[in-house]
DNA sequence: CGCGAGGTTGATTTGTGTCAATGCACGTGG
DNA sequence: CCACGTGCATTGACACAAATCAACCTCGCG
């Protein structure tokens, strides 16, 4: 079974039997850390790097009065902060809504991944996803009703865990919180509870126990108006003729 | 009068004139054109680059039943698209709100200017902050209610505009539709307009014939709950040591 | 002068939040 | 092995924010 992050990377960029080692080496440094533990927090200075190699964490920020909003969740094989280190200050969090498996990379093994033609595209890739999907949830907040937005998230979230070979026929993980998930969706957890009985009397979804399951996932996807376009993972346009193979 | 994108590049890195000239110079194929077109569609092949010289434009994307969630907007000095043309195909549309006028920068001239560390480090510093306002918005939508979210926007724009010089005091322009400000919002424009009279009768803002007022900014960002730090905008902190320069 | 886009207002409906109580499963310690 | 506590899910009653529909107004422009 191939490490997550490299069957995630694989999407972006053709790589080499090289290029998989060199990024599996760089994961090695991984550490286990228990649920609502977090990885780095608004204001601190971001160092290492950090990929999900098992369980689920997020991006989120607080307010004041204790509102939280979920911006970004990671699956197993999902860089947290591939780039932010460019900047002086964290904006936001980073932490685990399960327990979960991380792997940090200092920054020059970031670096030396980088110095790899076809890695480096893999990781602009990665970077370009997330914020494809973070400009889907918007719409999906703006947008669509509760229903709509619930069914999107699960077609998603079965979408992307499929992607790193973690579904089971209709079913896959999807252990986290109804908080949680309400917290993502800006909605209240009362809803998210109401919202998800919706969903299952129309018997698009069963999600209990920490499993998701979507008999018929065409009608989900029609009912939140899911297009996985924005996910890229398109496995047949992969490899885009290099005409403007960008150097940075 | 400075170049509004060279103004704002400057937060991002420290420049030399030579950075300041390179990047004038890719600017020199501008078009005018006017409120309601567009620059690029969700599905088309991103070839040039973009940004905006003066003027407003926005990141949107439609929903089938004609829906709009505006997902960025780009005032003078902002660049549009910059990164994107990795990814084989957009995954949303780009378009301008007010008549604008637009450079057009082509993706080997870009290479040209990421080829200087200093102007490589303010695109990518402009990347980011992208990344982080978008985050921001998501916040907004989730966590904050109208009004909030409103006062919210209106300190955003007035920073940001302040940052390429175009305040005035407590003025600035700010010449969007209430219905254009409803689909960023995710509200409708009828709320958008009573939302408006509550911050305009808590003396708040005033917002008419495209000028934004704002009397007292410290209220109005209290009343959002806004905090400028992810448009990284902070001059003392600018220039981070350099200790882990990314080659990428 | 009339038209149209954008803005304003009111009445009503709907979605979602809040508060509070209850249920259920699991793990812990007696 | 049972009693209890705790975290999470579920349910109901009610309040409130926002959507919708529809009308009307205003101003700039052809």
């Amino acid at each position: 079974m191939p490490n997550p992050v490299v069957r995630k990377l694989e999407y972006g960029s053709l790589l080499e039997d090289e290029d998989r080692e060199a990024i599996e080496a760089a994961l090695l440094t991984q550490h286990r850390l228990p649920a609502g533990a977090d990885i780095i927090c608004e204001g601190e200075i971001p160092s290492d790097v950090h990929a999900v190699v098992d369980g689920i964490a997020c991006r989120y920020k607080l307010l004041e009065d204790g509102r939280r909003q979920i911006m970004a969740l990671f699956l197993p094989g999902d860089f947290c902060d591939l780039h932010i280190h460019i900047l002086k200050e964290m904006d936001h969090s980073i932490g685990t809504l399960t327990d979960a498996t991380v792997a940090s990379i200092n920054t020059y093994k970031i670096e030396e991944l980088t110095a790899r033609r076809r890695i480096n595209r893999a990781l602009w890739w990665a970077t370009l996803v997330d914020e494809g999907t973070l400009r889907e949830w918007l719409v999906s907040m703006g947008q669509r009703d509760a229903p709509e937005q619930m069914a999107h998230v699960f077609c998603e979230m079965f979408v992307r865990m499929q992607a790193v070979g973690l579904t089971d026929g209709t079913k896959c993980p999807f252990p986290i919180t109804q908080k949680d998930l309400a917290d993502l969706m800006g909605v209240s957890a009362v809803h998210v509870n109401r919202t998800l009985m919706v969903l299952r009397d129309e018997g698009l979804v069963v999600w209990e126990r920490g499993v998701l399951t979507i008999p018929n996932f065409d009608r989900l996807k029609a009912r939140g108006g899911f297009t996985p376009n924005y996910l890229h993972l398109d496995e047949e346009k992969r490899p885009r003729p290099a005409v403007s193979e960008p150097g940075w």
